[in-house]
RNA sequence: UGGGGGAUCGUCUAGGGGCAAGACAACAGAUUUUGGAUCUGUGAACCCAGGUUCGAUUCCUGGUCCCCCAGCCA
């Protein structure tokens, strides 16, 4: 018997509490993720996927089916159904052994149709597609009958096997339910249920030359499945009672309950299909796992950890009402995760050469590091410190503002895990009086770690090893749109000419601590001071990628906006 | 000008005839060998108008605004 969860419920799980008190479905919860495969998931479905799977494993005996709504062969293809499929796994749901497609369906959703057409509950209109549209009336104005709606049983039948027999041009006929073309609802304007299609399908290959709309398809499917709760998104409302219709008609022995939520949307970026296919397509992006799109492909490219992701949806909520979603909420959810678990290393970005004129030359020495201050389990490592290092530009200031911790000639900073130095010398370029390297003393006594350290000083700082440093590329990612919601533009203007500019920037030549020389594609790292990063998949033996998850809260950029040469 | 939905802090999400709660964000402070993390605190909301009621954000009535629907897409 199942028993509901306790806390604090949405309205969905309140329903199915509701139904599980009232024995609407023999104690059972049944759902399923429904996708098309025809494109990438994106974070939206990950939503769907926590609603569906989350509630499945809420309530005692559960389940959670996937399920391919292939409906449609001109669309759909095996790729997206091998790339759906290890999205969902990557995120870290379990379909089992429960694994289904609409296809598989197919000769059971022909005999509902022909029980349809018996029943007279379905006709074959002749009707072209445009005849059919000027039939169906307007918002305001009742649909005009098919000069077809009338033809008998068995005209319907005869006409009903040569469409799948396919003896018929697509678009010759379609099958329709005969419903109410007056019907306030236009989706019950006699829906299309069934249309030719001659495209080769991906499991059922030439074996059908009809196909089944969604509107037919869904309902059964969720039917023969035996789902108790079909959750989809809000623009299903107003066919819940076209999905009704068709289970109330076709005599089977499960009636789902539709319910529908509100889609997620999210700030600084599109979440549409149509408008993900033309970023890719138009080259906007490198693909379908650009680290800046909400796909799922390029969250894991990107090197968002799937557990944040779902932790982030679970918080979100379920409701009705339209919402956009501020995406640093879901940047929260990434930090807390990875602050709890990503080894730290050191990594300058833009370096500044170091010369300590007071330190011996020669290999230097190790000074251990703790891999992560939150974790003492993680350990510690050694990192190689010498006469000449890199620092981080950002982190020299020729003329300091006020509340500038950081390096300043004459002034101190300590470098991390090491010495505190001073700025003696600040070297320059003649011609260009571009700053190219600083001449800085360090304190023998302030090794981290030893008696002396606990000197203090306003600012500590990164820094690697010259000599012992990596090259590496960095990417730092913007958001890819300039204003929050681009589907909605105050101005009016149309999502791509709102696209940020400078969404991408490369950084070459930057300096990396050794402990990243032989980091997997995926491993993820907290550069001190700067930010999450992951080995991106161009990563080489020779040439290390990292990408920027997400970057640390700067309370410096807070203090002196524009000052910081990184964005973000 | 048909039908279906929805309006609660800046953003989400709860609640519900009796002090409107949480998270993110913001702000202030403490702390810190990451200007990170952590901790403490502050500001911040019931679409409008009537009605019922001792009392309405909640119930009723009437508005207003927003979203979806006229595919042989899903």
């Amino acid at each position: 018997m199942a028993k509901p969860p306790q806390g604090q419920q949405d309205f969905i799980r309140a329903i199915v509490s509701r139904d599980l008190d009232t024995h609407q479905f023999g104690g059972a919860v049944r759902t399923r993720f429904p996708p098309e495969p025809n494109g990438h998931l994106h974070i939206g479905h990950a939503k769907s996927l926590c609603v569906n799977f989350g509630i499945a494993g809420e309530f005692a005996g559960g389940r959670c089916n996937l399920r391919f709504d292939d409906t449609n062969p001109a669309k759909e293809s095996s790729e997206y159904v091998e790339s759906i499929r290890e999205d969902v796994r990557w995120l870290g749901f379990d379909w089992e052994d429960r694994c289904f497609f609409a296809s598989d369906y197919f000769e059971r959703f022909h005999d509902y149709a022909v029980s349809l057409i018996k029943k007279g509950r379905a006709y074959v209109d002749s009707l072209s597609a445009d005849d059919i549209r000027r039939h169906r009336g307007t918002l305001t104005e009742p649909g005009r009958d098919s000069p077809y709606r009338t033809r008998s049983v068995e005209e319907n039948l005869r006409l009903f096997s040569h469409m799948r027999a396919g003896d018929f041009e697509e678009g010759a006929h379609v099958l329709r339910a005969k419903i109410d073309m007056a019907s306030s609802n236009i989706n019950l304007r006699d829906p299309t249920l069934y249309r030719i299609r001659r495209a080769p399908h991906h499991r059922t290959g030439a074996a059908w030359a009809i196909y089944p709309t969604y509107d037919f398809a869904h309902p059964l499917s969720d039917a023969l499945e035996g789902i108790t709760h079909s959750l989809c998104t809000l623009e299903f409302e107003d066919h819940r009672a076209l999905y009704d219709w068709v289970l109330d008609e076709c005599a089977v022995d499960c009636h789902s309950r539709q319910i529908e939520f509100a889609r997620l949307n999210l700030t600084y970026t599109v979440m549409s299909k149509r408008k993900l296919t033309a970023l890719v397509d138009e080259g906007h992006v490198s693909g379908w796992n650009d680290p800046r799109l909400p796909t799922l492909r390029g969250l894991r490219r990107r090197g968002y950890p799937p557990d944040a992701i779902r932790r982030f949806c679970e918080h979100i909520g379920v409701a009705k009402r339209d919402s956009v979603i501020d995406v640093r909420l879901l940047e929260h959810f990434v930090r807390e995760e990875l602050n709890a678990r990503a080894p730290r290393v050191m990594a300058v970005l833009r370096p500044l050469r170091v010369v300590l004129t007071n330190y011996p030359d020669g290999d230097g020495e190790e000074l251990p590091a703790v891999n992560n201050p939150e974790d003492p389990s993680m350990g510690a490592r050694m990192v190689p410190f010498s006469r000449v290092l890199y620092i981080e530009r950002d982190d020299f200031c020729d003329d300091p503002p006020p509340r500038y911790f950081r390096l300043a000639p004459g002034r101190e900073v300590r470098l991390r895990y090491a010495y505190i130095i001073r700025c003696a010398d600040v070297i320059r370029d003649e011609r260009t009086g571009e700053i190219v390297e600083l001449h800085c003393t360090y304190d023998p006594d302030t090794k981290s770690g030893s008696g002396g350290a606990v000197r203090k000083v306003k600012g500590t700082v990164h820094w690697v090893s010259a000599a012992h440093a990596l090259e590496a590329e960095v990417r730092l990612f913007d958001h890819l749109f300039t204003v929050p919601d681009p589907d909605h533009d105050p101005e009016g203007r149309e999502y791509r000419s709102l696209l940020n500019p400078n969404s991408l920037e490369r950084l070459r030549g930057c300096r990396v601590e050794q402990a990243l020389r032989d980091a997997a594609v995926g491993r993820r790292f907290q550069c001190e001071r700067q930010g999450y990063f992951c080995v991106d998949d161009d990563s080489t033996g020779g040439q290390l990628v990292l990408n920027r998850i997400v970057a640390l809260r700067d309370s410096w950029a807070k203090i002196a906006p524009g000052r910081s040469q990184e964005t973000r």
